[in-house]
RNA sequence: CGGGGUGUGGCGAAGUUUGGUAUCGCGCUUGGUUCGGGACCAAGAGGCCUCGGGUUCGAAUCCCGACACUCCGACCA
């Protein structure tokens, strides 16, 4: 890659300044604006059609294990959020509040869902009445509010889209299936459509959801070696249900509280993609949630034949692939260098050389490099050449999370890598809540990740304490 | 919420120190020539200089205030 030249200007570069980079690109490209209410995005065309290709993709992957989608009210009464302690600790710093509606100030004021665990347990708690209503598993697509401090288009913003799957189970086995289930959807989902490795495992104590028992988290990381909290799955045991009142009749005929999940993932993955694969000319887009997947640049389109050529080879291509034929008068270098801050992931370059000789020629994204193909089976190739882009996307993201994940064995050790490199850092830990705060504040930032599913015996002790250890656990700094 | 930076046609900037008719590049419109890595010629359109006060004969420029964006921290998906 680093042969391949800088062709935007504008964009500044990523080892430069990654963080400007991000916004950069973000505006360059045109996937947000921003609006006049302070930290809320416009997401233009492009960067909504991101959404509804991952949108499409997860909610079939929830339909197939067994979720139906339902929509609840954004707005939850005060006394409604208050019922369980825990939650509205959690949350109330940073929900935005309704106090009056059509002129007059309201009896009770309304919040605007930060997340919606409430509004769900008020409704299950009036239909669930038997072991025969279980599971209930409710998903819903729809954006949530929250006043946050500091935003930035994708990563945190006061509004964002996301799913919430909120579901009831008959026991706390069948619940904490289903929370782990729907992790390994996220992975999967990271995986073979956005192509970005994840480390996943269990939030410590300290970094839970408000009101679970247990949560679980996917953590992908950036390029610059930044860990994103990508998608997290809670086990909330029959916390809520108990705030709530939700009961059912056993099969033994006893009243029973039933076990709780709540699992999301957000546009904020349009952020990790970003981060993840773009480079210094823009963004570079996993294939399979591209709006667009190739795009057809004519050459010398006022020479006669080629745009009805090229014409035919997009109509040939569309019913499998997401296709454009730019035949606007912008000269091909301008579109090429457009395109390629798009990260749109293939060119297809027809001219009149090419037509010619019944052939045309491919460029990827990821690499540049170029090929000429024959145009008879172009749509197989193009198959084939797509998912070698989405492996190789892959395989270089995960790369760079092998080559920027550290192992400290003591607490200097530690120190010295937090200090000198950008990365995760696996080392072992007691439990304690006061070495995890001791590490945020020596390291200015550096907090767990998550105890990896795949835990290492990397030492006997806690790198901070020295006390025994119990926990692998990966730290890292966070978005 | 603390600390820096920035607000000037759609975008990027100059002009602000030292007040005096609002500039430049890109983009846009129309016509023509071009086309294998951001083409060229010609003619056009477009701006209460972020907003609100003040000082002044006169404010993009000086003073006070607000807001927004942005970067770095603290807080969080």
């Amino acid at each position: 890659m680093s042969e391949q030249k800088k062709m935007v200007e504008e964009i500044t570069s990523r080892d430069t300044d990654f963080a400007r980079w991000y916004t950069d690109v973000v505006k360059k490209t045109e996937l947000v604006d921003y609006s006049s209410v302070k930290g809320c995005m416009v997401i233009r065309p492009y960067g909504y059609a991101i959404w509804e290709n991952i949108q499409k993709d997860l909610d079939a992957r929830f339909k197939a294990t067994g979720h139906e989608n339902v929509y609840m009210p954004m707005f939850i009464p005060e006394s409604l959020l208050q019922k369980e302690k825990d939650h509205v600790e959690g949350f109330a710093p940073e929900v935005a509040w309704v106090t009056h509606g059509g002129g007059e100030k309201l009896a009770e004021r309304l919040c605007v869902r930060p997340t919606s665990e409430t509004l769900f347990c008020e409704h299950y708690a009036k239909i669930i009445n038997s072991y025969r209503d279980l599971p209930k598993l409710y998903n819903q697509w729809c954006s949530v509010v929250r006043w946050e401090k500091t935003t930035r288009p994708f990563l945190r913003s006061a509004e964002f889209l996301w799913q919430e799957g909120h579901t009831m189970h008959e026991t706390a086995e069948e619940a904490k299936a289903e929370t782990l289930r729907m992790l390994e959807v996220y992975r999967d989902f990271y995986k073979e459509t956005l192509a970005i490795p994840v480390v996943w495992g269990q939030k410590t104590e300290k970094e839970k959801f408000a009101g679970a028992e247990a949560t679980y988290t996917v953590e992908p990381m950036m390029h610059n070696g930044v860990a994103l909290q990508g998608g997290t799955s809670h086990y909330f045991g029959d916390g809520f249900a108990r705030a709530f009142n939700i009961r059912f009749s056993g099969r033994d005929n006893t009243l029973q509280y039933p076990h709780q999940t709540s699992w999301g993932v957000s546009t904020r993955m349009i952020g990790a993609i970003i981060m993840t694969h773009g480079d210094d000319s823009g963004l570079v887009l996993p294939p399979r949630v591209a709006p667009i997947q190739a795009v057809i640049v004519p050459i010398a389109m006022h020479k006669g034949g080629v745009l009805e050529k090229a014409e035919e080879v997009a109509a040939s291509l569309k019913e499998r692939f997401r296709i454009k034929l730019d035949a606007t008068d912008n000269s091909p270098g301008w579109k090429f260098s457009e395109y390629e801050m798009k990260g749109v992931p293939l060119r297809i370059e027809l001219g009149p050389r090419d037509i010619e000789q019944g052939v045309c020629v491919l460029v990827r994204r990821d690499t540049g490099e170029k090929t000429t193909v024959s145009l008879e089976g172009l749509a197989d190739t193009v198959a084939e050449m797509l998912d070698n882009i989405h492996d190789s996307l892959y395989n270089r993201a995960l790369e760079n999370l092998k080559n920027r994940t550290y192992t400290a064995h003591d607490y200097d050790e530690f120190l010295a890598i937090a200090k000198e490199k950008s990365g995760y850092i696996n080392a072992m830990w007691c439990g304690d809540e006061a070495c995890e705060t001791k590490i945020k504040e020596d390291t200015g930032g550096v907090k767990s990740r998550c105890i990896p599913f795949d835990e290492e015996q990397i030492s006997d002790v806690c790198v901070v304490c020295g006390k025994p250890a119990k926990h692998h656990v990966v730290f890292g700094r966070q978005y």
